[in-house]
DNA sequence: GTCCCAAATGAAAATGCTTTCGAAAATATC
DNA sequence: GATATTTTCGAAAGCATTTTCATTTGGGAC
């Protein structure tokens, strides 16, 4: 008898299938089924045989196929991720938060990166559906379009029918920030844009210009910096400060779009030979782990990812076992995270 | 007639199955099967049905039933990612470089961290094979046993049977920093032992002593410190940076273990007054993201995370499918890269 | 006209599970 | 002892594919 060579690619057939099980104990594959999934219909079966039954599984080490179930009963306890870059500070905390709470209900995720290009967004959105997957997080990636499935987005500022945004309160961070900078006496304060590649740019924006009008801050142009592409280096920061030091405009704070931005930033105002905090005062944004170890130390606006992401994990599982009705917006609250990156104006002290 | 409602979780049952479009060209499912996947069997379809039928399959976007196909071929073109934590610096870019790889090859992937949680670990491998996945790729984990499925580890030094590591040189690494050092007339230096919860310690350590010893340079104990624990921050280095440094032992040059703690001990050695590099030059290792932007930018020795990743990916993918052979180890090529943290000992300048 | 071969397609089994429905056995009811 | 009622379980029909093997057809050879 000769041996069937192992054929390459192929799942170790797991051998103890559901009927043999069942030959072991001497029933049906349906009632095993029945107990092993305590269904309905196993409440017939004597606690005595249902006993024999788990045991007999046990013994064997039965694993049901997971393809044949999800086959039959179409749910594969399996979410999409989508993210603009795998690594990147903001997405990994995030998808660290999404996982801690996937993990707890026993669903399983699967990462794909677009990079901004939208041909790739689209032809992953199938596919992944095509895998199975019962909805969508996205992190930081522009939606045009309302998704097939359940989705739910962070950091993803359209208003897209059937995604919930995880949003942050922006109004409150603005407020967050400026009330400090404002505290320590700034008076001449740059602020920088978010590139029109972040999701987040344009409600963050607004937020700040609002709130500044409401706490009588002057925006003044010159002042204003926006910044392109999507670099997810502190590049993505480091020329546009070097732009803003050319226009010989003075400022004692900047205001830098996020945390990465921040650090380019400050490189360059040190390059400028301009000491942080003592010269200027920079506040960055997100906390992302690098901040608290950068030189110095950011003060920035937190936002909570790791919650964020766990938020969104537990509202699009909601969603999706339909325990949760459908909401277009979550809100989570910010937090002022004071480090040795801003510091009282020179004028004033 | 009352529509069904939706049933929660549900996935929308894709409607246009193989039959519908067998139905459309008045064939029958075998046939269309064949064809759509080009088999052997349909050599004998004439080249005219052929076109028919892919015209159909296009006309009505059918899209083969994953979990079905699954069942059948027992393939299921998805692997396990195995992380010690998301969102770590190290890992997040070899998981970049790995889809980078898979993505090219329709493969995608599962995601698990386990927190140097054994019991996670053994029970994350297990379900992961239910899940159906076809290998795996670990990322900083210690395996203990030989794993279930092809395997292969990046940064994960114990050799074990069945699992492929892709390891760095370590001797090349050793020997780059050092005679950076040398050549910079340090003589006192001081170095950083890895944590024994970090998978690369012992492999580079070693390979630290050897080249060491064959320079002539002497490591005194006095200057050697262990780093303990697994904190994925700064902290790592921190506290031992100051161990170091109540020692009172001079010393004008550190090798750290890594990016990392190298951030974490410049922190350490700036607070004690310590100019970097001017009184003692730090070098790091891997080259992560901040590396480069942390102030001051880090000269470390770079382990080329994103081409390893991919590499890990490749190989993994060609042992599934039988195209290559069994190897326990495949080697890269460090490189040192120079950036302000290192410079002449004052004493020689 | 019979036979045969190739071409073209279909039938059916198999994958491993869930689920509905019904049958047999056991027990209760009168 | 017959009927009704539970209890306990099995048969079989899916689920959407792939794959093996068989069947039909047409045409050529003799």
């Amino acid at each position: 008898m000769k041996t069937v060579p192992k054929k390459a690619g192929r799942i170790p057939k797991s051998a103890v299938t559901l009927k043999s099980v069942a030959e072991l104990v001497g029933l049906t594959a349906s009632t095993v089924s029945a107990v092993l999934n305590s269904s309905s219909a196993a409440r017939s079966v004597p606690p005595h045989t249902k006993k024999r039954i788990v045991a007999a599984a046990r013994a064997l080490d039965y694993r049901p196929n997971f393809f044949a179930r999800s086959l039959r009963v179409k749910r594969t306890y399996m979410i999409g991720v989508i993210l603009e870059e795998i690594g990147d500070a903001y997405g990994s905390l995030v998808v660290s938060g999404v996982e801690r709470y996937l993990r707890t209900q026993n669903v399983f995720f699967l990462t794909v990166a677009h990079r901004h290009d939208k041909k790739l967004l689209a032809s992953y959105s199938t596919v992944l559906r095509e895998r199975g997957v019962e909805g969508f997080i996205t992190v930081d990636t522009l939606l045009t379009e309302e998704p097939a499935l359940p989705t739910v987005a962070v950091a993803g500022h359209r208003k897209i029918k059937g995604v919930t945004n995880i949003v942050l309160d922006h109004r409150r961070a603005a407020s967050l920030a400026l009330t400090h900078l404002v505290e320590l006496g700034h008076e001449k304060i740059a602020f920088m844009k978010g590139s029109k590649l972040s999701a987040d740019s344009d409600e963050r924006w607004s937020a700040i210009c609002e709130v500044a009008a409401k706490m009588g801050i002057h925006m003044r142009p010159e002042l204003i910096i926006e910044l392109k592409g999507d670099d997810p280096t502190p590049n993505l920061g480091y020329p546009f400060a070097k732009q803003l030091l050319e226009r010989k405009e003075t400022f004692t704070a900047l205001f830098a779009y996020n945390d990465i931005s921040a650090i380019g930033s400050i490189c360059a105002l040190q390059e400028a030979g301009l000491h942080i905090p003592d010269d200027v005062s920079v506040v960055g944004f997100d906390d992302i782990q690098s901040a608290a170890y950068f030189n110095p130390p950011l003060t920035t606006v937190r936002q909570p990812l790791i919650k964020m992401g766990e938020m969104a994990a537990r509202t699009l599982l909601d969603r999706i076992d339909g325990s949760m009705k459908y909401v277009p917006e979550i809100a989570i609250e910010p937090e002022l995270v004071v480090r040795k990156s801003s510091a009282q104006t020179r004028a004033c002290s």
